[in-house]
DNA sequence: GTCTATATGTTGATAGAC
DNA sequence: GTCTATCAACATATAGAC
């Protein structure tokens, strides 16, 4: 199933991380991995490498999926793309589970690590916040959304945080609810 | 400054609370309120009690302060009503501490607790979400709104989660943004 | 690499003196 | 109401045998 023994505890540790965050204890982890408490510290020297490990790959794996999706989608419609990356995003959380591990990071109780993790985050996202942005401006230059000064990505990129914070509060919502989220949105941004 | 021990107890938490969620222990509570552990347990008892009366307080004092919000915009043109709500929000939630707290209680490690402070949340929430869809609605019927069956109140109420999200994760963010974004925002439901 | 045994610290909570 | 003393349970981490 696995590799080896380091790949499955970080696997084991990603859902407990979700999960119960920071404040996972290294016998959660033995136990789930069904080994003991010491032998964790022959592959890791700490819990807060172990987490590290964890929260990076997952960095990694969420932004490297938005390259490929921006790759993907390279000379499509501008309503094609944000539609697609809009349901690209909700696809990628498709459970609370993943929305909780990200809000984890933000609330790790160790200051130093939780700045580490959030420095990962942040130089990733430019690349990803810089690609939205030029996709709106094609897409006026294009004629296919509505010229405006009003930075309509701003308003984009809070709705996706927003409904995702729902679904962090309230579970899973509707695919319905998304779409009507869309279409009121698509529809403040197209050519009347 | 406290009329008694209990409400300086409560009031110490909140804070600590925001910091540390549910993990906050009892030896910072009482390092806090400089007296000992056990004294404590006069006053309540235990930390999830604690917490709890922490937790209805703070909202409970939040939707009463929408309450007292729509009831001095009665009489205004849904454009004031609807940014106005939008300032009430953020002028709240002013600091990153108060949307810790907030985000704290979602995360609260104990289920049973969790469950029955999201009950809470719940339970206020959705008289405040009725108000919105009836400005919206009323602002359709008046003609300050652009007749749409696309339910822009949905988009609105991720907008404003979507902004405070991004405070608790980059810190404050300036005023010039989330003017910005309203901005955008209305610029998709006025009438053209 | 895995284990037993252990070190050292912290937690929430209680008993009982004052 | 506050304290000292104490508890069992848990935490992260290490030493050293196999």
């Amino acid at each position: 199933m696995y590799f080896n023994k380091k790949e499955e505890i970080l696997d084991i540790v990603k859902g407990l991380f979700s999960q119960k965050g920071y404040m996972l204890s290294m016998s959660d982890i033995a136990e789930c991995v069904k080994i003991k408490v010491p032998s964790l510290y022959s592959h890791f020297s700490s819990k807060d490498e172990i987490i590290y490990k964890v929260v990076e790959k997952e960095i990694n794996n969420y932004y490297d999926s938005l390259i490929i999706f921006f790759k993907k989608s390279k000379n499509e419609e501008s309503k094609t793309i944000l539609e697609g990356y809009y349901l690209h995003i909700f696809a990628y959380f498709d459970t609370r589970e993943k929305i909780k591990f990200w809000h984890n990071i933000y609330l790790i109780q160790n200051e130093d690590l939780r700045k580490k993790c959030k420095k990962l985050i942040v130089f990733r996202n430019e690349t990803n916040l810089k690609k939205i942005k030029s996709i709106f401006e094609e897409g006026m230059l294009k004629g296919e959304i509505k010229k405006s000064d009003k930075e309509p990505e701003l308003l984009y990129l809070a709705m996706i945080q927003g409904i995702l914070e729902g679904i962090l509060v309230y579970g899973d919502v509707s695919r319905l609810y998304t779409e009507k989220i869309w279409e009121a949105f698509w529809d403040g941004i197209r050519i009347p």
